[in-house]
DNA sequence: TGTCTAAATTTTGTCCGACAATGTGGATTG
DNA sequence: CAATCCACATTGTCGGACAAAATTTAGACA
């Protein structure tokens, strides 16, 4: 069989939950420990303490280190190691920026090309779940809004958006942001998600760009008034 | 020193050529093989050839293959190896949709903040370079075109967008373009290099964000005209 | 001869141990 | 107290080893 024929297949085969890549072990637990709270931005994470926690080899975890780092989750530095990833104000900034459009384009790809209502009502009970407030914790919220992203992704069928949307990274300063924002701030990050799953369902492509860039609109007034503790350090 | 002091530190630092990790030396190595043609998408990279034309060992090649998987160059199959990536014609339209609007983005923040004309000369240098013609070899027209691109990001000063931008990704189907499109649309598309980088040189950001999408209009035109022999496996 | 099955080979995934290169912190010295 | 230097810890790279899976080859059978 000609190889390329499989050259173009997804990184992880859809609807499968059994990967047991050794190397998927590290990244999930990693993130889960970014999620949960048990892992902080700037954290150092030695080789030899990794190894003993995930019951693995040195060189499966460098190669998940390796994937980490290149999702942005973590930072490598040549003799000195991997670092939880730090994202301070500016870089927040920064990632917002190109977060925008990609979100925009998620989200009007969905609403020109989703065609199950199915899939769609997903997204509406997800969106729902999340504006329930924070009653299943702080894991579930951000794995919650992942999914979400996820979905909507998906539902657009384009396979590059999900290589490049830098969903992970933005999972870094959600969890810096949980900590310190107010549940008014949250009740209306929620709603912003659910006016984008409205829009995608009803299958209007604009509006649910406009639901997108409102969205991030509320989000860069809550970065602008969130206190300096909530980032690492300040240059200067 | 505060470790998270350090965790935004760049994966490579700049202006450095010597950084010799034996990682680099592999993802140079491929890339290289993309752009000059020695490698071609859908080919099978077996480890036993690499260590040994890269003078290697098999976990830090194993390493490599990792972040250009990441970088979308490679393709990885569980137990099947590595591939270099292949873009259909559906694959390569999915991808200039999420290039455009990061190559807006990149443009007009360039346009914004670069204050230094040096540089902005520069960037028209490469522009002019590339609309000279394939004069220099295919490599090297391939090699200019990200140049002029990594340019036009580090100018916008937008430290994430760098990350984000599928640039190598592009390279792929650059690399197969190169041997089907006419001089005509080789032209075309040189021409539109040179429009963006008078837009940002001139400190005009709409402008710069109207070139961009011009740029783009023309690519999409040469990915209709061009024939299906250009792409790999036709499905169905 | 063609095709289908099964063994043999190849390739990949993971682990272990070892050594060199580099960064870090503490002891030494003025 | 500050500067210097050294022992230690951590990382980068290497080689070998074995199990699991896929690919190729060989063989049986119609």
């Amino acid at each position: 069989m000609d190889p390329a024929a499989e050259a173009n297949a997804e990184r992880e085969e859809p609807g499968d939950g059994g990967a047991r890549d050794t190397i998927r072990i590290v990244a999930d637990g990693i993130v889960f420990g970014i999620r949960s709270g048990q892992m902080v931005p700037g954290q150092h994470l030695a080789e030899s303490d990794l190894t003993k926690r995930f019951g693995i080899s040195r060189g499966s975890l460098r190669e998940a280190l390796k994937q980490l780092a290149s999702d942005g989750i973590v930072t490598l530095s040549r003799f000195r190691g991997a670092y939880i990833s730090a994202l301070d104000r500016t870089g927040v900034r920064d990632l917002l920026d190109v977060l925008e459009p990609l979100c925009m384009l998620a989200a009007r790809l969905a609403a020109e090309n989703c065609r199950s209502d199915e899939i769609k009502a997903e997204l509406k009970t997800i969106s729902a779940e999340l504006s329930r407030g924070t009653g299943s914790g702080r894991a579930t919220y951000l794995e919650l809004r992942h999914e979400f992203y996820d979905r909507l992704v998906a539902m657009g069928g384009n396979t590059e958006l999900g290589r490049v949307i830098p969903l992970a990274r933005t999972d870094l300063f959600r969890a810096q942001f949980y900590s310190v924002q107010t549940r008014e701030q949250e009740k209306r990050h929620a709603a912003g998600y659910s006016k984008i799953a409205e829009a995608v369902a009803a299958g209007h492509p604009a509006k649910a760009e406009r639901a997108v860039k409102r969205h991030f609109v509320g989000t860069r007034e809550t970065l602008a008034v969130l206190p300096d503790h909530a980032f690492p350090v300040s240059p200067g």
